[in-house]
DNA sequence: CGTTACACCTGAGGGC
DNA sequence: TGCCCTCAGGTGTAAC
């Protein structure tokens, strides 16, 4: 699901909803793997704090609450954050591309994939965390822990540095596409970006890691910077499940390349596009285009 | 270190 | 219509 743009449009549209507001109420589904921290201390936790930050760190989003401790949120696959609005109700509860029914209800129904629900002070609406999936996960930090989650990630994705890739690939044998997954590396890349940036760069995702020159590795950082930024700016990639929070889809899916066009002529040299798999992921390339 | 397999879940879509 | 299979923007673990 979600990578870095799809994490960062829900970011932007759902801080607003979220930033400045007093929690009052914490609606769960039962304990289950999704939350780290059990849904009962959860709302011990979480009810009468107010929210002063709302951030992004690769794919996790973290909110900062008024006694310095914070939510960790991460969308795993399926994972959806939105709120109650007529809007949200749209894509949520229809087959995507069925006609709107907009006499249909003003709120959203919360189902048995509405695993986290948060009521506030004030007349605005409430904010759930959906997860059809569960691969999502909630965890409460106190305040001046941290988390291994978070400590493991590298440097944010947008910000990628063929300097810091170049350092990061000597010596590590290991298929450069399965290397751009690792969160450790930078942090936010995920399978739709990391085949993006590299039919970009013009680099096979087969190639061994460290048998990139820097002059690749740059070219690799600038294409990767450039698809994630791009795809922020159209809302992210609808795909399959992904929609951005106020229930539309996100446009970058339009502008792929390569990820999920397996036979399809290539937009540069109209040669088909390959797909194998790597690290037990899909992984689509121009077998002419990149080397 | 690296690769592979599997595990955690649900739902959509294809083939028969 | 049902059944069985494969697939999906992720992450974590264990075995070799």
């Amino acid at each position: 699901m979600p990578e870095l743009p799809e994490v960062e449009t829900t970011r932007r549209s759902i801080a607003p909803h979220l930033v400045g507001r007093r929690i009052t109420q914490v609606t769960t589904t039962r304990a289950s793997y999704f939350f780290l921290t059990p849904p009962r201390e959860l709302e011990q936790r979480l009810t009468g704090r107010r929210i002063a930050q709302l951030t992004r760190r690769g794919k996790y989003l973290l909110a900062e609450l008024d006694d310095g401790s914070s939510l960790l949120l991460h969308l795993g696959m399926t994972g959806q954050l939105f709120t109650a609005s007529a809007r949200s109700v749209r894509l949520l509860n229809a087959t995507r591309g069925a006609a709107l029914q907009p006499e249909a209800q003003d709120t959203f129904a919360p189902d048995l994939h509405t695993h986290l629900i948060l009521d506030f002070d004030d007349a605005g609406e409430r904010v759930l965390f959906r997860d059809v999936r569960k691969f999502g996960k909630v965890l409460w930090i106190p305040a001046g822990k941290s988390d291994p989650r978070l400590s493991k990630l590298g440097v944010d994705a947008l910000t990628a540095s063929g300097d810091v890739l170049f350092e990061r690939t000597r010596g590590r044998k290991i298929n450069v596409k399965t290397l751009l997954l690792d969160q450790g590396v930078f942090a936010g890349v995920g399978n739709i970006y990391a085949d993006e940036s590299l039919f970009r760069a013009g680099v096979r995702p087969t190639r061994a890691a460290n048998k990139l020159s820097k002059k690749e590795c740059d070219k690799l950082c600038v294409g990767l910077v450039q698809v994630l930024t791009r795809s922020i700016e159209t809302g992210g990639s609808s795909i399959s499940d992904y929609v951005r929070p106020d229930g539309s889809d996100g446009g970058y899916q339009n502008e792929r390349k390569v990820y999920a066009r397996e036979h399809e002529p290539c937009s540069a040299c109209g040669t088909a596009i390959k797909r194998i798999v790597l690290g037990a992921r899909s992984t689509h390339y121009c077998p002419h285009c990149q080397k």
